[in-house]
RNA sequence: GCCGAAGUGGCGGAAUUGGUAGACGCGCACGACUCAAAAUCGUGUUCUUUCGGGAGUGAGGGUUCGAUUCCCUCCUUCGGCACCA
């Protein structure tokens, strides 16, 4: 075999290791490039080709960027916590620690023979002590703030308790669970437990007796994020609601700078913009509409408060906390049964099911707060209790829903909008002026809007408010393979360890299940209490609380002090472009964007977002254009191919498929082509008889150009992430250097370095026997020449009304007019122009000549 | 239903600011080398054609000397969200 790459390739990855060639320090007198993966959480499948795609890409750019003089870090890790490992345990009583470690040793060996540069010696492992001691330090930090939206910043509780202690809750703005009004003298008059448990209200790490998504068959709760379509992400398994006591993170108070942050980052729109509806701002008010015969009154969330005088109803989630105090005994029976029905419905059906309408009035009524009339109450599911109040105006002639309700229960439709026809339904567009609205009538919606706002708040029935669709993120789960929370209780009360205690462990247990009274795991761990006997917290955290730091522990691993060192900090700042799946759009991605804030806040951190620049990679597809699984059979292991065509092949072949953001199925016959020219590559170096041979003879012309060509495209290329395209241009050089037998060092010395990025492996054994005594991999990028790449004719297509019929070469310094002359007297033209004057003669210099007939 | 991305040969795809549509590769066909095969190399390959041409970038319209590229309407596929008041 001429290009032995088995044997080439197995030389330069003992060299990379014995060498430590990418271990990167941190060199200050060189520009920093910070380039990061998003980690794999190590399966026992192992990898499949789609897998090293982002991979590839982006070790493609370090080297370049290494090439360019950068001082690149680009690290690797595995984000080692999570069900799958959990779940073999459960089957097998194998620790999971043990399972993630084999499973982890498969992946370094599947990317050691892809040849990446990463710096192993920055490796993190979300589940090693070492590491989640850190992100239960920052867990602790999390606990001991508040949200001060005055400042509109984090800040300590110290802050938040002496304000309490000053003058009591009355000033403070703060983002909270509830704000209670007390005073100093009141503050001061609770014992320890009860400022603690009225300070949970206002911490960004909180426990609260939240409904969750609970997840019997995995015995565990989800957050939003990892339930789709009413089934868990993982395993597919039905989630119900259900109330418990769970630590959440208050990721709410972020959400205007969650949604502000966006417009400073290049990330791609479409992700932005799931990011935006996750985060499902809307500006509108909340009103409070009195109960007849109750001194409670009904809170609603509205965004069209211009729409009130139409409001004929209200509507309240089964779940509202004001439905069993007002229901009349008369509807008490049908109520019950219509609550116990809607609560009993899994999250599953109730989507399946938005078509149908169904409620049951509670026989109350409400006070409208304008015209005085009495409006029933009704209770219905379309009415969800996690978003807003759980409780709404219901204007069926404003609103589609409310309409169909309305007509479903004959309740009255008001039309408040001129010329609009709500007989067959309601009229949701803004145009129009309002009608029977009293104060309002006359008036176009968005100036009835600013009044209302002005009318409620002047009479203290409500205030402009803006609402968010995403909710706190809750942070427990009743798992073992997790972060244990530095978390013990007294009397039921939360404390946080003592950061000298950390990192808190994780415990043996004698079996990875729940108890026998339905407690998490780790309850069957033997002592876990503190050292004062205090009981330990029994949940652990969820799989994306490592990922949501982990970019900034690999600046400084070894760090035994700080979770990072300002040092670092200073020098690597954030993640200069961030590869990764789409799938944690509104996962991880927002939870990092969050805990960097948060730190921003705090001063550990001099950035406050993560990633200047991120990029989705698209999923390879199965050979049918299918997802890759196990289950269809249908996955195709990078190993094989490295095998039977070596990593350089491989790696341009997953270039050479087309654009990185896009999904492509995956077609193993076509690795081929590239094969072909890796070997015609290796061809230009050697002669017939695979013998090492370089000419010493100047470069021609030609040569030159197909030189200096390829170094513009690829770097082009490259700083575009259009590897495809540069894929191409070396395969366009590379067989024109063949056709013209070019073997000179000259032009071969440069173009080994243009490939270098691409396929390392071979770059090296060709950079060493061209006479090279160190790596390749920090020799400097070519310069191109621009007299290579323009020339001083350029053959003109010429077209008749559009048409091209022939090219003609014309010299470049001709002027517009000479060129027209040249043409139109050139016999070609005489044929095409049939004897008739051209009516006109466009010359576009240096692109194109089109004659109008 | 709403939001986002995308539709180009038999296939993956190229055409970076409106200027030669189909680069590069796969596949296919034919040829060279060979006893033969593999490998390699070469030639051709959008469709159609009466060999002059004609048509052609999801469909239909528009702007323009000129549109894969810009505008409008629609269709399809993929991804996300989904009773969000």
């Amino acid at each position: 075999m001429d290009y032995n790459f088995i044997e080439i390739e197995k030389r330069w990855r003992d060299y990379w290791r014995s060498n430590q060639t990418f271990k990167t320090f941190d060199d200050i007198t060189r520009p920093k490039y910070y380039i990061l993966d998003m980690f794999p959480y190590p399966s026992g499948q192992g990898l499949h080709v789609g897998h090293p795609l982002g991979y590839i890409a982006s070790d493609i750019i370090t080297r370049y960027k290494r090439l360019r003089g950068f001082n690149v870090l680009h690290p690797m890790g595995y984000d080692s916590f999570g069900l799958p490992a959990e779940q073999y345990a459960i089957q097998t009583g194998q620790h999971p620690a043990i399972t993630t470690s084999k499973n982890i040793d498969t992946y370094r060996r599947q990317l050691d023979l892809i040849g990446f540069s990463f710096d192993w010696d920055r490796e993190v492992r979300t589940s090693d002590p070492e590491f989640y001691k850190w992100t239960q330090w920052i867990f602790i930090k999390l606990f001991d703030s508040w949200y001060n939206r005055e400042e509109d910043k984090a800040e300590s509780v110290d802050t938040l308790i002496e304000k309490f202690q000053d003058s009591g809750s009355g000033n403070v703005d703060a983002a909270a669970s509830d704000h209670e009004v007390f005073s100093a003298e009141e503050w001061n008059g609770w014992s320890e437990t009860e400022q603690r448990n009225m300070l949970l209200n206002y911490r960004l790490a909180y426990l609260s007796e939240t409904s969750v998504n609970w997840c019997p068959e995995l015995g565990t709760v989800l957050a939003n994020e990892e339930v789709k379509d009413g089934v868990s992400e993982r395993g597919d398994y039905p989630v119900e609601r259900k109330l418990m006591k769970q630590w959440s993170l208050r990721v709410t108070a972020y959400a205007d700078r969650l949604l502000s942050g966006l417009d400073e980052i290049d990330w791609t729109t479409a992700l932005k913009e799931m990011q935006r509806n996750w985060i499902g701002r809307s500006e509108g008010a909340t009103v409070n509409f009195t109960i007849d015969g109750f001194d409670e009154t009904l809170e609603v969330f509205t965004t069209r408060p211009d729409t009130i005088f139409g409001a004929t109803f209200m509507v309240l989630a089964p779940e509202h906390e004001m439905v069993a105090v007002i229901t009349t005994n008369s509807r008490k029976a049908e109520v019950d049964e219509y609550v116990k029905l809607a609560m009993k419905r899994s999250e599953r059906d109730r989507m399946m099911d938005v078509k149908s309408v169904s409620g049951v009035f509670t026989g109350a009524y409400a006070l409208h707060p304008f015209s005085g009339d009495n409006i029933p109450i009704w209770i219905s599911d379309y009415v969800l209790i996690g978003y807003g109040t759980g409780a709404i105006m219901a204007v069926p002639s404003g609103d589609q829903r409310d309409w169909n309700f309305a007509r479903h229960f004959e309740l009255p439709i008001v039309s408040i909008v001129s010329d609009t026809d709500i007989s067959e339904g309601a009229n949701e567009n803004k145009d129009g002026v309002m009608i029977n609205s009293d104060f309002l009538n006359g008036m176009k919606i968005s100036e009835a809007i600013s009044t209302i706002i002005k009318h409620v708040e002047e009479d203290g029935v409500g205030t402009a408010k803006i609402n968010y669709k995403f909710r706190d993120a809750v942070f427990s789960r009743q798992r073992y393979w997790g972060e244990p929370f530095p978390v013990y209780y007294k009397e039921g009360t939360p404390y946080m360890l003592d950061e000298s205690e950390l990192p808190l462990k994780l415990p043996d247990v004698d079996k990875y299940l729940p108890t026998e009274k339905g407690e998490p795991p780790l309850a069957r761990a033997k002592n876990w209490t503190t050292k004062d006997g205090y009981a330990l917290e029994t949940n652990t955290m969820p799989g994306w609380a490592g990922s949501s730091w982990y970019y900034l522990r690999y600046m400084d691993v070894l760090n035994e002090d700080e979770f990072v060192s300002e040092k670092a900090l200073q020098y690597w700042q954030n993640i200069d472009l961030y590869l990764g799946g789409a799938e944690h759009a509104t996962g991880h991605l927002l939870y990092v964007r969050f805990w960097t804030k948060f730190l921003y806040d705090l001063g550990y951190i001099p950035f406050e977002e993560p990633a200047k620049k991120l990029v989705n990679q698209g999923m390879i597809l199965g050979e049918g254009g299918e997802k890759m699984s196990k289950s269809k059979g249908n996955v195709i292991n990078p190993d094989d191919l490295i095998t039977q065509y070596g990593a350089d092949t491989l790696r341009m072949y997953e270039m050479f498929l087309g654009p990185l953001d896009q999904p492509k199925p995956w077609d193993t016959k076509g690795i081929e082509g590239v094969y072909k020219f890796l070997r015609k590559f290796w061809r230009l170096y050697h002669n017939e008889g695979n013998t090492f041979t370089i000419s010493e003879d100047v470069a021609n012309e030609a040569e030159l150009r197909a030189l200096n060509k390829v170094i513009k495209k690829v770097q082009d290329d490259i700083e575009n992430l259009s590897f495809n395209t540069s894929v191409s241009a070396l395969m366009i050089c590379v067989n024109d250097l063949s056709s013209l037998k070019c073997n000179k060092r000259a032009i071969l010395s440069d173009l080994v370095v243009v490939l270098s990025p691409f396929a390392p492996h071979i770059a090296e054994e060709l950079w060493s026997k061209l006479g090279n005594d160190s790596s390749i991999s920090y020799t400097s990028y070519p310069e191109f020449d621009e007299q290579y790449l323009t020339s001083d004719t350029y053959e003109y297509p010429i077209s008749f009304n559009g048409k091209t019929r022939f090219k003609l070469s014309l010299p470049l310094d001709l002027s517009k007019d000479e060129i027209e002359k040249e043409v139109l007297a050139n016999e070609q033209s005489i044929k095409w122009l049939e004897g008739k004057d051209p009516k006109k003669v466009i010359v576009v210099e240096r692109r194109i000549v089109n004659i109008v007939l």
